[in-house]
DNA sequence: GATGAATGTGCAAGCGCTTGCATGATTTTC
DNA sequence: GAAAATCATGCAAGCGCTTGCACATTCATC
């Protein structure tokens, strides 16, 4: 029996049967009251509690009712209320990622892996990318929290303490993403090292004993910071020298690239090798070293970090460590989800890696 | 007087005391009942009513009062339930973004700008990003709606009509993204002819009369079918024609425009200038270019759309047109904001675009 | 020193959904 | 064929926040 809602019907004149109709109202339309559970209960004659488990645990209903409650909210156009959901059920299915301004970066493909895997489970991903003064403010956080996000992905180990504290007070589960370790929490990274490793044992192999560095700011940046350092170590474990004169720090970004090589090169440093901090940072390198005519790799070697896109493609191809990008997306995902899903989470080690040779490096062949 | 509220007092000991402390709560924190307005308001001795109108309208509230609750809040690490608010307020402040998996592209460049210009306005971007199957797959549409956003931008005009159905159901203000024109909403974008006569006028003052395209696939991607009219007709109102032996459509990224130019060069067609669909097809060409030791531009003039940001690094350095993509993302942001004030909305014209010549085209100086 | 206005708070009814419990209907078992 | 077990559904109490309305206060006014 038709059980009334406390509202009065307006079965919304029948929508869904004449959706290819030409659609007049723009951003004025009336707004209409949208359309509820309790509606759908009215119009198939259950209690909305009945029209709830059709649509959350089938199974508990029996199948004529359910056809004739689907049929309903089918009709109506029916589509859930996430805040009231959201509201009685304390966990909204929604994941916060919390990553600086992308500008070109790795970030959004990392952001993408990590989205695709987590809506393989019916979760969604918010993303909040404050740009670079925002990105240590802990009301960043704070508005995510509030969107009620039930778990949060960060970029990086390094956060302001009350960030910590803020999660930890919520209880809400949360992985540092590209980060080694953390007395804070869990972390999802690769070893700098082993990719500094990578690098110069391939130039020492190749002949190189001095070798120059373009890196990220290592100020502001921890990730920057952990691959000045790990290449330092990995220099002097096999014996080689980071040449001074050709050590400069600068923003990421090709231009910076550009600029900075060529102010090696006004410098007429020893160096055979330039090491990048990133491909972008090697892109620019490698154009300013074909603006002023210096062949790579027979008089100058490039080797950067990341395996972008286009590394393939930059003149000479770019050799490069490919880093686990969207391998560290989707373990933050998986990590995440078992959090959430009662799971005990394992942490996962960290991701491999591997050296890419393409033609920007290779041994001296001129004077 | 505090009225109690109807849950036992548990002031959560004191956070807020100690923040600096290590945190040891992992993933199994013993889920502390999250502060709630009403403990707040038991903390201050007001009731919850106050309190809310504290953090939403404190000019309504004396002075004396105010403080005391905000230190409440602030001594309880108090965070609004943004699920209870969209419930009782009807509005979430949250845009939702429907754009498809976005690999390399412009994409995240345009969904950047929107979230920036959005954050402004103390509003939130739910990101959703299909991959290529569920692009066009309402029931995406239908998640976006169930987290409650306000307003949806969603790219290109060509969308399924159960998509403009439940848009207008629901009342939801929308704009479509990279589009120039629709009968079923406002659309931000720019006029993709303008970009083709941009490109084929730089072109036949050079004396360029055999031209070739690489574009992306006509079939499934709107953007790139207006892309390719628009440069037929820039070429008949020239009088130039198109080397059907040197057109070719293939997915957009590197490694197509390498293998399409390679292929093209191949046939041995008699062009002088390619003009690619995107600076990643370019690229791709350029590199296949370079392989083959055709030299650009004297031999071969490579142009595209969008000025990426790799553009002015690649060898050489790519003329191509600039497309309005953080523009785009802005226009969209302003314009849903708009609606959701209440202001009459206007729909921006066609964003303004201008070509940057840079060295991959110019005269063919060689036989 | 009443009277009215102005101002600041409290009260309580929702917002739309979920879910433990109770109830009624149906089937099974002896 | 009655009792017990099973199943499907309804009922109603929240979830945490906002807000219209009513009720104090307080202060200015006559």
């Amino acid at each position: 029996m038709a059980r009334s809602s406390n509202r009065p019907q307006t079965p919304s004149s029948a929508v869904g049967q004449d959706e290819g109709r030409q659609v007049r109202a723009r951003a004025d339309a009336p707004a209409p009251r949208p359309v509820s559970l309790a509606d759908v209960a009215a119009l198939s004659g259950v209690s909305t509690g009945t029209v709830s488990r059709v649509l959350s645990r089938p199974d508990m209903i029996s199948a004529a009712t359910r056809e004739k409650v689907l049929a309903a909210a089918e009709r109506l156009g029916y589509v859930a209320n996430g805040a009231a959901r959201a509201l009685a059920l304390r966990r909204s299915r929604t994941i916060g990622a919390l990553v600086p301004r992308f500008g070109g970066s790795s970030f959004p493909t990392l952001v993408q892996s990590m989205e695709t895997a987590l809506a393989a489970e019916g979760y969604t991903l918010l993303l909040s990318a404050p740009d670079h003064a925002r990105a240590q403010d802990p009301a960043v956080l704070r508005a995510l929290l509030e969107r009620g996000v039930d778990a949060v992905a960060l970029l990086g180990a390094e956060q302001p303490a009350p960030v910590f504290a803020m999660l930890q007070q919520h209880g809400i589960p949360f992985v540092l993403l590209w980060a080694m370790s953390s007395p804070q929490g869990s972390c999802v990274g690769f070893d700098e090292h082993q990719a500094a490793a990578l690098v110069v044992d391939h130039l020492a192999d190749q002949g190189h004993q001095c070798i120059g560095f373009i890196g990220g700011q290592t100020r502001d940046n921890e990730r920057a910071r952990h691959r000045f350092n790990g290449l330092v170590q990995s220099l002097a474990r096999r014996g080689l020298t980071l040449c001074e004169q050709a050590h400069l720090e600068t923003a990421y970004g090709f231009a910076n690239g550009y600029q900075a090589m060529q102010a090696v090169l006004e410098r007429q440093t020893p160096i055979t090798a330039m090491v990048c901090g990133n491909d972008y940072l090697a892109a620019g390198a490698l154009s300013a070293l074909d603006a002023a005519g210096v062949e790579v790799p027979s008089h100058m070697s490039v080797i950067s970090f990341n395996d972008n896109d286009f590394a393939p493609y930059l003149h000479p191809p770019l050799t490069t460590v490919r880093l686990p990008i969207r391998g560290m997306g989707e373990a933050a995902a998986r990590y995440l989800l078992d959090c959430l899903s009662g799971q005990r989470p394992v942490q996962p080690g960290p991701l491999p890696m591997e050296l890419v040779v393409r033609h920007s490096t290779g041994p001296i062949t001129a004077p």
